[in-house]
Order: structure tokens, then sequence, then C-alpha cells
DNA sequence: TCGTTTTTCTAGAACGATTTAGAAGAACGA
DNA sequence: TCGTTCTTCTAAATCGTTCTAGAAAAACGA
């Protein structure tokens, strides 16, 4: 039963080892009896086809790109924003009969030797909202291994896929400057507020660069404003709801929050409920991303095209055809019911 | 810079291969001293460890556990159910520094030979929700992979981690009849409805088998009962949105509903709203997980512990001092706001 | 019919590590 | 001092493929 190999198989038909390994990858090698035979003879030995590793190892191919996510898993999967953005990666991945591979990025793992990315087999990597200069990047780059990143990196020749952040948010600060906010919060995924109180931060504690960019967007369109940053932990539904409890119950109420990602703002969104706070016109409320429960709820958000996204690192990871290393995404404002005229004082 | 192997640093370092080998995987086995030298220069060198494959190949551990989804990886992450589930099997397999290979398992890649179950580099399977009979439960029994599966499937040999799922159903529907319900819609998961219009369907048309268990559970529970199928889609809580109005808008309108999965339930939940219906007076409205969403809502609902699940999953697979094999889990009704007496005809 | 091309198959060398069995030297106890 | 036990390191086999180069046979064109 056991240690059936190709060798096997091929004496057992009485042919070379080459041959049957042909009869499997390179059906036009052959002719159609003798593979027919092979097959048969493969079949009736238990033979479940050529070995993944041993295939890996000789054709210097995995078969497989590895997907860095940061933090654990479950927070990553909890926002429709990743789930989505692997959809497009996984679509491009099927067409080129590759896996996933994913790799969540505790941080002990890390310091010791024998970590998921180390180890991995995988022919390229997806990078997905991992902060720069993040330990295991640096592996990546040692195991030559390319990689591409959803942020915009500093190192120029690393390849990314990503929006302009600061236009983006400037696109929705231009939006409520417009509507007369002035009074602003931005709700923000912060690992220090995980798992206790909502913290407010300055600029320089956020840690995300795409979360800083976005924060300078809102910032430069609406220079008047004054913004604060809150964050009730990672980033998620339950986040938003913390961060925004704690703003709606002090003193000090803004006219507008801003979560930097639609499940945030869903979760303020929730919080407001409970307090009879009609969005749009008690208080204006808005996100990012544009899941599509933001539709539903009638959330103002910057959309950003994020199965595009995926599906664009997949080709440049492994469309040997596309030569694009450095994507820009398009983002577009889209303003809904809870976005409305700051009150007057 | 390429084609630097243990064999490269072995020379340059003045020791064996297999020396080399030792100060990456059995640092007891040589002299600190060495084996700083060894390190110090395979880094000068640019050797970034170990090439995977080739462990792979000669140890005969992948180092990665498959994860099979039926459908799309779309659905399956838009569940939060699956989330708790990967979340938890991710939590043991980062323990034991194994990573998860995600295969989707879109019909038209099991039919041509070269799909991702048939060529992935895996020690061990975990099967999600997959029905039993799908072609690639067979090619994993082929291959020899250790596979434990969510549900209980036929073959007494086969190991699982599920939940009984007729007697978690009975629990819910007791709690119905108790509360004089007799006309009741499930809502269901299938591919039918799947981008058209919502079906109704006999329970030999369900297709999943744990989706069956558990409609079987409800009638034995209430067998006055009348119990209608009804799908809106695949799992997800658009298709919970369009079944329930599907029933919501037709002339015979139930006075529960019973969403199989809780974002199928959050869906309907959202049809209601609509409607002006309030869960719990107007119609009684209960789920199944109990997901976080679902004490946010409200919702009734039947718990099963999911992480757990994944967890339990994960060390039957990976864990050797595990020697259990099928294991069932507990589950829990869970009564919120959402189910109430039927109002009196 | 004879050279030339095409088809079909094979031998043997990689691929890059780990493993097993054992050698050489150091340390040890009496 | 001598036999014994550790410690530290090595040689060679092996994991199961795929690849390169080329041989034998068949088909082809003139």
């Amino acid at each position: 039963m056991a240690g059936v190999t190709l060798k096997t198989v091929a004496k057992a038909v009485g042919v070379s080892p080459s041959t049957v390994s042909n009869a499997y990858n390179k059906p036009d090698q052959l002719s159609t009896a003798l593979r027919e035979r092979i097959l048969a003879t493969a079949q009736e030995l238990g033979y479940a086809g050529p070995d993944a590793s041993a295939r890996a190892l000789r054709s210097g191919k995995a078969g497989a790109v590895g997907v860095l996510f940061t933090d654990k898993l479950a927070y990553a999967f909890s926002d429709p924003y990743a789930v989505g953005f692997l959809a497009g990666l996984a679509e491009v991945a099927e067409e080129f009969a590759t896996s996933l591979l994913l790799m969540p990025l505790s941080s002990t793992d890390i310091a010791g030797g024998s970590n998921a990315v180390q180890q991995a087999a995988i022919d390229a990597a997806a990078i997905f909202c991992v902060p720069g200069g993040h330990p295991a990047l640096e592996i990546l780059a040692n195991r030559g291994i390319p990689a591409v990143s959803t942020d915009r990196g500093d190192h120029p020749d690393l390849s990314w896929v990503a929006i302009d952040e600061v236009e983006a948010a400037a696109q929705l600060g231009e939006h409520l400057a417009r509507l007369g906010h002035r009074e602003v919060v931005v709700l923000v995924d912060n690992a220090q507020a995980a798992g206790g109180r909502p913290v407010e931060l300055t600029l320089d504690e956020v840690g995300y660069t795409d979360c800083e960019l976005r924060i300078q967007g809102l910032q430069k369109a609406m220079p008047d404003a004054r913004l604060r940053i809150v964050s009730g932990g990672h980033n998620a539904f339950a986040s938003g709801l913390k961060g925004a409890e704690f703003v709606l119950d002090s003193q000090d109420r803004p006219t507008a929050i801003v979560g930097l990602s639609d499940v945030q703002a869903l979760g303020a969104l929730e919080a407001m409920k409970v307090r009879g706070l009609t969005p749009g016109r008690d208080l204006t409320l808005a996100g990012f991303d544009d899941i599509p429960a933001a539709a539903a709820a009638g959330l103002t958000t910057v959309r950003q095209p994020i199965k595009d996204k995926g599906r664009a690192v997949g080709r440049i990871l492994l469309d040997p055809a596309s030569t694009e290393r450095q994507l820009l995404m398009p983002t577009q404002l889209i303003v809904r019911s809870s976005s409305g005229p700051a009150p007057k004082p």
C-alpha cells in the first residue's frame, strides 16, 4: 500500500520513470495507448500521482503563494475587506493552479527561527496590511521570494498594489469640510487598545503607515478641523463600537466620526443607534472600503476596488506576462445618508 | 547571490553538510562555537536557511495542513462561523509551526487532473462543511492524507469533530413548539438558488447532510408543525435576506423563521426590519452558531463552540499525543429577544 | 531507396536537504 | 594507565521527482 512511487509504477508497466512522469505532466510526449496503460496501472497500484514535495524540489515551483497577515487570523477575516482581497487573489491563484498558504504573523514566532515565513514552501508572497519594517519582510527578502504589498513601501524596488491613501482621505475630508465639520474623531486599528480600554492617540502612535497617510489626507483637506485619533482595539466591528462609545459618552463630542475601515464605522453606527442618534442628522459617520454592508447601512465611505486589488496582486505574483510592478488603484467617494451638515453650535 | 545551498555554506566553513544541517535543526548536536560560526557564515553568504521543499521531501513533513472549503472562498469567509473555525485551527497550527493551505474546491478543477487537492504539499487536511461523497475526499484518501471533517461522515473510520445536529436542532424545535409555533420556514444554503430567485425545496434537495439533519431534528421536536424549506442562495447574509423577503412577501407567512446559520438569520432580520416587523413579537426568528453579531442583534440561536471545534480538529491532525478520533461537541440553546409566542390566529 | 524529420521513449544526473551509522577525540572513573 | 562513555563531527545513502540529451523507431519527401 505505502511506498508506491513513480518508480514502482514504471517497473510494473515496464517503462522508464521519465515516461511515467511524462504521462502525468506532458501527455503529448507519449502515445495515448501507453499513457492510458500507465494511468491504469497507477490506479491499480494505488499510486496517487507525483509527490508534491519531490516535484516542488525538482521543478523549483512550490505551487503556492504565501499570504501574510498582520496579527491573528481571526482579526484578518472579520473584515469583509480582507475577505474581498483574498477572494480576488484566490481567483487568480486558481487560474494558475496555485494554492494560498496562510501565514499568521504572531510576533513570538518571528523571534525564534522556526516560524512559518522561514519554513514555508512558497513561490511568492502577498503582503496584506503588514506594517513596513516588519521582520517577516526581511526574511522574505533574504529568501529571495518575490513579494507584493498592499501598501506603498519605502523601498522603490518593492512591488505594490495600493491606493493613494492621502488623496482618498482628502476626498472624504473635503466632503466633511464642505458640510461644516470641524470636530472630527478618527477611529483607527491599534494594538495598544486591544483587550483594554479605548485610547486616544497621537499621529506618531498610530503605527500603520496607511492609517497615518489617511489621517494626513483628512487633515490636509480640512485644515481648520480638530482631528482626534481614537482606537477601541484591532480592526473590527467591536473595536469601532468601543471606540465610538468612548467618544459619544465623553463631554467632548465631535460632529463627525470617521472609521478608517467600514467595519469600524459600522461598529460606531451601532453605538449611535443604541444612544438614539441618527447618522447624517445628529452626527455624521463615514468609513473606508465600501464593503457590502456599508451600502445596506447607508454609510458614506471611500470605495476602493478591493477584489481588483487582490486580483492585481495575484497577477503580478503569478502571471509572467504581467510586467507591472507598482499599481495605483482608483478610489471613489460614495456619499450616503450617514453624512450630513454639521449641526449649528 | 543565487544558488547558495547547505553545501556552499559547509564548504565555506570547512565542515560537512550534515553539520550545517544540524546547526539549524539540532543545535545540541554541535558545539556552540561552531554553530555560531556556521550561522555567521550563512548570513554572510546570503543563505536564507534550509530549502523548504528539500526539507519537506527528505523529512516527509510538508509543514502545512490543507483546509478544504466548499465553493468559492468568498462565501467561506463571509460567515464569522467559518472564520471562528479557522481561528481555532490556526491557533493550534501556529503551536506546531504549521501553515494553513487554503484549497477552494471549484468544481471545474476537480474534474481535471491538476487541482489543488491533488497537487498540494500537505501533511493533513481539515474538511470544513464539504458534503460527503465529494470527489476531493476520495483524492485525499487515495493520497493517504489524514483528514478530519466537521461533519460526521458515513465512513466509520473517518475522523470528525462535530455536533449532534439532530439534537441541537431539536433543542430549538422544542423551544419553538413550546411557544406555539406551527408554521415554520427554514432558510438553507443552496447552490440552486444562488444568483437567481429564491426557491422552495424538499428535504431531499437540500444537499448538505448537516442541514438535512437539522431539519429532521426540528421536525422531530415539533411533529405538528409544518416546515417549509426555503433558500435564497449560498450561506450568506444576502441569501437570508432574499429568502426571508420571498417568504414575508408571500400570502403564506409563517410565524417563525429559522436560519440554519446566524448570518442567514441576520439577513432575515434585516428583511423583517424593513417591513416594520419586530422579531419576537410579530414573528419569531432563530439561527444557528451564535456568532458575535447574534448577541448584538438579540437573536435566539443554538450555540456551538466553533473555535473549540477548530482547535479540536487541529489537535487531531497535528498533535501526536491526541488519540481522540471522533469528537462530539456540546451545543446550547441561547434564547434571546427574537423569539416569542406565536400570535393567536 | 536513402537521407531527413518527427515521434516516442530512456538513461542518468540533478534538485537540496536529512538521516543513519559510525569515527575520532575528549573526558571520566578506578 | 586503560577501558568506557560522552561529545562532536562526518560519509554516504536516500527522499521522489523532473530535466537534459540523446537513442531507436517510425514516418516522410523526393
